[in-house]
DNA sequence: TCGGAGTTGTCAATCGTTTGTTGGTGAGCG
DNA sequence: CGCTCACCAACAAACGATTGACAACTCCGA
């Protein structure tokens, strides 16, 4: 079976078919007007010559390219890469490809560069991950233009369409949990404070622990890798801060907290309870098993492609906000202290 | 600033200008023979017009398309991920997009769909991340076609390009530091027996074993997950199996399976020294800190993306394989027993 | 003033599709 | 038996670029 290199186009299949190659194009887009006879005549022959249409011309003359773009930031954390990787399993299902552009810095240039390039390719929508915090949000719809286009991850604006979790209610389950088994003294790791989730997050411990009449002064900033929590806790306790309970923004922080606390000679949870975020696979496994806010990104993946879909169909699907919401799930690493 | 919805085109430049599309079209291509004073003053308008060159239009006459695909599998666990996001990064810096396509089964018939899609958009070249035995590796070579090709993490086979990790050095390093440390008795938690790398590793521990006179009959069988390693120890345990070292065949495993070793009174390193493979980023954080074995997949995705481009640009580069070594990180989970 | 090099313009073909309109065939009905 | 209509297939015009051949113009120095 050698296989002739040259491209085999709609012509060609035509005329071993014998028919006209409009009708191939028929066939090949499932298009009605085309008798059963022929279109298994010219399915027959699409399969003996190899046939495969060519993308590029498709394109230029639709002006779409069944394709999606992705631009994310920081997708080496746990997070975004999860969302990245649902995204891609939930738009192939829905028909699209995903092209990501991973941006490295999240400046207006980079930004606008990367989107005038999906505007040559004429993709078909967007979903931004853009966890962090610019000051050119706005102007990111504009650039998108005609692109339909919804943001992840980022504090719902009006007039943006977009899919989050509510991250002050996966905080203050976490923040509250702690308060119920009768911790007074909760100590905080946040995440990098121009991150949304991170200063949602930490607001709501704040918030939270004024509710119930707490201080709330024992908080320590990290980046999110196991390092800056172990570093984090150096920090806390060098600097005399004394706590029973310590919520930290992600599980991988958590692990790097755990680590040093025990360093330092305090077990958990009998000397501290840690609560984590996020609930990575691993962090059942954690010694001892951590205590941490779960994050459906399964669910959000889904919310997102399904969204965009149909606005990318129905381009007056209204504009708004999904919102999903966290959960608590309780392990070894807090204990009740009453 | 209202920006005209009609799509510009070269035509628009070009009257915008005052010259012919021709040379838009030499000025956009970066062709010699275009003046300077032109070539400014084109540069301008397409600024001004906020020109945007059709790519579907370019890539139907020239046949390209400045992409290069990266089929994968498995991207959920450590070493795809990373191969993944570090091909990323550096086919960008060589100019190339990249379009991943992620297979979730890795049967003859979802590989030739991939790679038939891929012929369909042009795709300059492919990037395959194939870490599971399969029964028709040679074919993919063929469906690949005239599209350069090359495979990363797969036991090199002649006549296909490659770059891999040496893993069997990598296992090598492992078990000796452990027999180094004067333990005798040890054993193993290997990757899933149909992935390569599990293979290799495993083969390697056996043959390092059997080199120094030593026994190797305790090994069970993960599936990469923290939860298998967990388990995984539990087996070896009430299958009465006896050691001082334990060799496991990744970082998220070994953290299982201290978990499990911690949960029936083993201490580490005490009792049980461990050795992981991989190096994530949070194995330092692990109690104790994790000696293991090191992987450099940034160089992985550089040779990969550089080899592959040589590939395009010149269609002569001599097929061959490219291997790396993996390097030993000793922390604090081995110990002497001497 | 002429020749030649360097630029730019004209003309045309091509890439492989999609899609609205038109022409042709056969069946159904009166 | 003839007309209408439904159905099918063919015609033709885009879509927006690249690329080559060649003509025309400018500008310079000889």
């Amino acid at each position: 079976m050698k296989s002739s290199q040259k491209t085999v186009t709609l012509r060609d299949v035509a005329n071993y078919s014998g028919v006209s190659y409009q009708t191939v194009s028929r066939v090949v887009n499932n298009h009605a007007n085309v008798s059963e006879k022929t279109r298994r005549r010219v399915l027959k022959s699409i399969e003996e010559l190899n046939y495969r249409p060519n993308r590029a011309a498709r394109s230029l003359v639709t002006s779409r390219s069944d394709t999606i773009a992705l631009i994310s930031f920081g997708t080496t954390f746990y997070g975004p890469g999860q969302m990245v990787s649902n995204i891609m399993q939930n738009a192939k299902k829905n028909g699209f490809r995903v092209l990501p552009s991973s941006l490295q810095q999240l400046g207006y240039k980079d930004v606008k560069a990367a989107i005038d390039e999906l505007h040559e390719l004429l993709i078909d929508g967007i979903i931004m991950i853009a966890p962090v915090v610019t000051d050119f949000m706005s102007e990111i719809g504009e650039l998108a233009g005609d692109i339909p286009f919804i943001q992840i991850d980022v504090k719902a604006k009006p007039g943006i369409a977009s899919v989050v979790i509510e991250q002050a209610h996966g905080s203050k389950l976490a923040v509250e949990h702690l308060i119920d088994l009768g911790h007074r003294q909760i100590a905080e790791i946040s995440g990098p404070l121009n991150w949304y989730d991170a200063i949602m997050r930490h607001q709501s411990w704040v918030d939270t622990m004024e509710h119930h009449g707490l201080l709330h002064q024992m908080s320590v900033e990290g980046n999110w890798s196991a390092q800056s929590g172990y570093e984090a806790v150096q920090a806390l306790l060098d600097g005399g801060a004394e706590f029973t309970g310590l919520v930290v923004a992600n599980d991988q922080m958590a692990l790097g907290a755990i680590a040093a606390l025990n360093e330092r000679g305090f077990r958990i949870p009998e000397d501290v309870s840690v609560v984590g975020f996020d609930d990575m696979p691993e962090s059942a496994y954690f010694l001892p098993p951590l205590t941490t806010v779960h994050q459906d990104f399964e669910a959000l993946g889904a919310q997102a492609v399904e969204y965009l879909v149909s606005l990318i169909r129905n381009p007056n699907t209204p504009i708004h906000q999904r919102v999903l919401y966290p959960q608590l799930i309780v392990r070894n690493s807090t204990i009740s202290i009453r």
